[in-house]
RNA sequence: GGCCCGAUGGCGGAGUGGUUACGCAGAGGACUGCAAAUCCUUGCACGCCGGUUCGAUUCCGGCUCGGGCCUCCA
């Protein structure tokens, strides 16, 4: 049994899906237009390591988890024009790179990446519906969602419309019905990126996307929405709005999952802030993914995370101690300790303690492997790309050195191997080495 | 101002109405030519004030401090 905390009931709940034999489950994926820091990928190390666990549970076809890639917005728009190149070479560039750096971070691919600009159609028919319903209206080129046609609206935020206007610190455009009213469609300009729909030609907002790929690619109620914290208000809160309306009153979400921030300091780390850390970065600096997947992993999905150098060494310590203890073993059977750290709300600082502790080298592999750590061998985490070295060589020469009690050549030789990032390891059956 | 979240040892970080994890770092020891790795031992904490209780770090209230959202944001 899984126990999640879902943000609309603001309490643990069993996770029931509708649907066993086929559970879905939707995250805000990226808008592809610059690096990912470290902060965008918590959210998909956190809902990776849910995926794996929801298919240890139910079985790896049971679930469908898609992740969206919002590949026309503003900020995309704006970098094209800055670069002058098309925006779909900024989405394209930007989309691998995530995709490169999750990788790097053991995230598998979801099952659907849906793309805003191919489903361009769908969220058109859902505007058009909405429409019809009384729930938006088109105003100069815009077409927009009525807040106050909804009063459920603010549910998951809680937050009720006075406060909402009253903290409103945006200008009121005054083709705005309703001060608390949003976009759903926009005209574009000619020049600017668009497609031609029943107000002219346009784009879509930024809200709709989500709710008309969920609806096209999952159904009209799904099981889990994930996202990080600072997409409750507005973002969640517009899909509900627009999905619950348009489906005749039928929930979005059966759960809610938001993930906390990364912090630089004592503040969320973000790009408006300009203290990002880019997962790029990270890597060219020599740290490898898993470390940085262990880190993000080292506190619980919802608590803030600091990010600092010694958690990052932290996260090594640990990996080098987990990966000596598994070696090279095929998986065994998984840890009920472990399996009971995740199942209670994602508890992955739990669930790390319990793997230090496992003594069969079988069952650290195949529980590790339920956090996504521990995919590749010992060998290639001690040893891996340090090609080229003749290593083996130098180890002989010191051990002739050492025989003949050179120790200043042995510790010479040493030394230098260090220097060269190999640690070297005298055991009882010989010297051994690896990467630092 | 409104809504929300947090406050645990040097650091990270779980958890619990009563014997307070674990990891990292530190100290001591074993091992080693010396190290490294490993193993053993070990010191260190539950923001403040009230309340409930036989008993609170854990429940309730207040306070202080920090953070988040209210605008693009994972």
């Amino acid at each position: 049994m899984i126990r999640l905390y879902d943000t609309m009931a603001r309490e643990k709940r069993e996770f029931v899906p509708g649907d066993p034999r086929r559970i879905t489950m939707y995250v805000c994926g990226p808008t592809v237009y610059g690096r990912a820091h470290i902060g965008n990928a918590r959210p998909a190390v956190v809902f990776d390591t849910l995926a794996r666990l929801i298919r240890h549970q139910f079985g790896d076809d049971c679930l469908v988890y898609a992740r969206n890639v919002t590949d026309v917005d503003d900020k995309i728009i704006a970098a094209a024009d800055k670069e002058g190149i098309e925006p779909a070479a900024v989405t394209e560039r930007y989309e691998r790179h995530y995709n490169e750096d999750m990788g790097a971070l053991g995230v598998r691919d979801p099952d659907i990446a849906p793309h805003a600009t191919a489903e361009i159609g769908p969220m058109v028919a859902m505007i058009e519906r909405l429409v019809e319903l009384g729930h938006a209206y088109e105003a100069e080129g815009h077409v927009l969602f009525h807040v106050p046609s909804d009063p459920e609206y603010g549910a998951l935020s809680r937050r009720d419309r006075d406060a909402m206007v009253a903290g409103a610190r945006v200008e009121v455009a005054p083709y705005k019905r309703d001060p608390a009213d949003f976009v759903l469609w926009k005209p574009s300009d000619a020049g600017v990126i668009g497609w031609d729909s029943p107000w002219g030609r346009g784009r879509p907002g930024w809200h709709i996307e989500c709710s008309a790929m969920i609806r096209a690619h999952l159904g009209e109620t799904i099981d889990i929405h994930g996202g990080g914290l600072d997409l409750i208000f507005p973002h969640h809160e517009n899909e509900i709005a627009q999905s619950r309306t348009a489906h005749g009153g039928k929930p979005l979400a059966r759960y809610w999952v938001h993930n906390g921030f990364v912090d630089m300091g004592a503040e969320k780390m973000s790009k408006s802030l300009g203290n990002i850390v880019t997962v790029g970065e990270l890597l060219e600096q020599g740290h490898r993914g898993e470390t940085l997947r262990l880190a993000l992993l080292s506190a619980h999905y919802r608590q803030p995370l600091g990010w600092t150098e010694a958690g990052i060494a932290q996260a090594k310590t640990m990996l080098d101690r987990l990966f000596r203890a598994a070696g090279d073993v095929a998986p065994g059977e998984i840890d009920d300790g472990v399996l009971e750290a995740l199942a209670d709300d994602l508890n992955t600082p739990l669930a790390l303690t319990r793997l230090m502790a496992i003594d069969d080298p079988g069952a650290v592999k195949a529980s590790a492997a339920l956090l996504g750590l521990l995919e590749q061998d010992a060998e290639a985490w001690f040893r891996g790309d340090s090609s080229g070295m003749d290593v083996e060589a130098r180890i002989a020469e010191r051990a002739a050195a050492k025989s003949r009690r050179d120790f200043a050549t042995a510790d010479r030789i040493r030394d230098e191997l260090k220097a060269e990032g190999i640690v070297l390891e005298d055991g009882p059956g010989g010297t051994t080495w690896r990467r630092e």
